[in-house]
DNA sequence: TAGATTGTTAATCGATTAACAATC
DNA sequence: TAGATTGTTAATCGATTAACAATC
């Protein structure tokens, strides 16, 4: 009987992972892809207020600065067909998009951590329709609790306890000091919460099926800065 | 003597301009990695304020769940050598990185748009060190000029134009509402800003020396909302 | 020395771009 | 019909991952 080597058992067992979540992934939009869909939607809005029926890929493609063939694959994943000659019916893709992305219904969601960027936040998506909607925040400051701001109310953290009980939120926006973000992120996902917009610089160390989303502003201020520097020399 | 049809002569130009543009471009660092880099430095920070002075690629890739092979190479950029069997040394790493990314001097900034993300923006830099500094903010609405939000002033949009007489800013930060965007940033422009970090959605036309680094809100809120629905299928 | 880790080169993987037939 | 545009399939490009020699 052969006996693997321990590393042999780590690697097989990757690949079997990999495997799996693969099959899983299979059918999926990528994330470019999905990435660019929000700019074609604003676009086309524009456009179809505008008082324009078709579209054609060439002419997004244009507008965006982006490759015509590329344009007709990322709307593909709408199943909105386009016709030769004509293009695409802006009204059809609207909708289409606004459905696939799910900007078209209210997704609710927790705040937790009501500081500078979370304040924003809340202000924020007022005026922008991202499809989500904060219904509660959440801190532990004495000061902020009790707080109005863009029209959500700021409770007491141990009520997100009780609060998610009542309410089925599947969304949290993350924007606590870095120091608590894995303890907070730990107790969203006690509470309920598939999936959380991690706007902090900790790596979040969950279960598997938990969808987070990294947004680093440094990440592009790394880019920016980097480019710049490039150019000057 | 054969003549180009047309068709030949913008694909000819294409090619030519995609192979100037990749010379020239030609060992920069791919966008992927710019935007890891910042992960690096935050954690090796944290380790670094624990009092490790050595780290390996593995031990790094553990913590911010990446590849080791990855970590190697990212980190490379920054031309610090690794000792086999021994790692990186943090102090070393952390310095080389901040150098690099051009966190470690201030990078000014103009930012225009005193809005809901503006004032949140202008707020949040002084907790974190992205290595920009706004030093003014210019709107054009009465009732915000004139305000100190964050130890910044918001100053009447006309202004800027003398302001970047005098100051060598070259970064601009572009919240106004989407309409009028483009129109924000041909004057920032011709005020010799040579980079602008847009917030808004608008795809902005400008010279081709020109940084433009594009940070959609709702692109983070697509993956989310349909990885969230994917999940759930 | 033995073995873990670096760093480079090759293989793989996936996304973008190009080519082209189908079609309105 | 002619020709522009869609939509699919193939080629290219670039980033990630794997392999392995060098080295401390």
């Amino acid at each position: 009987m052969y006996i693997f080597e321990m590393n042999d058992r780590i690697k097989i067992r990757k690949k079997t992972m990999n495997a799996t979540r693969k099959n899983s992934l299979k059918n999926q939009v990528s994330e470019p892809t999905l990435k660019r869909l929000p700019g074609y939607l604003f676009f086309l809005e524009k456009v179809r207020e505008e008082g324009l029926i078709n579209i054609s890929a060439p002419t997004i493609g244009n507008a965006l600065k982006c490759d015509p063939t590329q344009v007709v694959k990322d709307l593909s994943v709408t199943g909105i067909k386009g016709k030769p000659r004509v293009g695409y019916n802006t009204y059809e893709l609207c909708h289409a998009l606004e459905e696939f992305l799910g900007f078209n219904h209210v997704n609710e969601a927790f705040l937790v951590g009501a500081g500078n960027l979370g304040n924003a936040l809340m202000s924020y998506q007022e005026h922008q329709t991202l499809g989500i909607k904060v219904i509660a925040a959440f801190d532990v400051s004495k000061e902020k609790i009790g707080q109005h701001i863009g029209g959500i109310h700021v409770l007491e953290y141990n009520k997100l306890f009780h609060l998610s009980n009542r309410l089925e939120v599947k969304i949290a926006i993350l924007t606590t000091p870095n120091e608590v973000a894995q303890e907070v992120a730990e107790d969203l996902v006690n509470c309920g919460i598939k999936a959380i917009w991690n706007f902090t610089l900790t790596n979040l160390n969950l279960p598997d099926n938990i969808i987070v989303q990294n947004t680093s502003m440094s990440s592009f201020a790394a880019v920016l800065l980097r480019r710049l520097n490039d150019s000057e020399s």
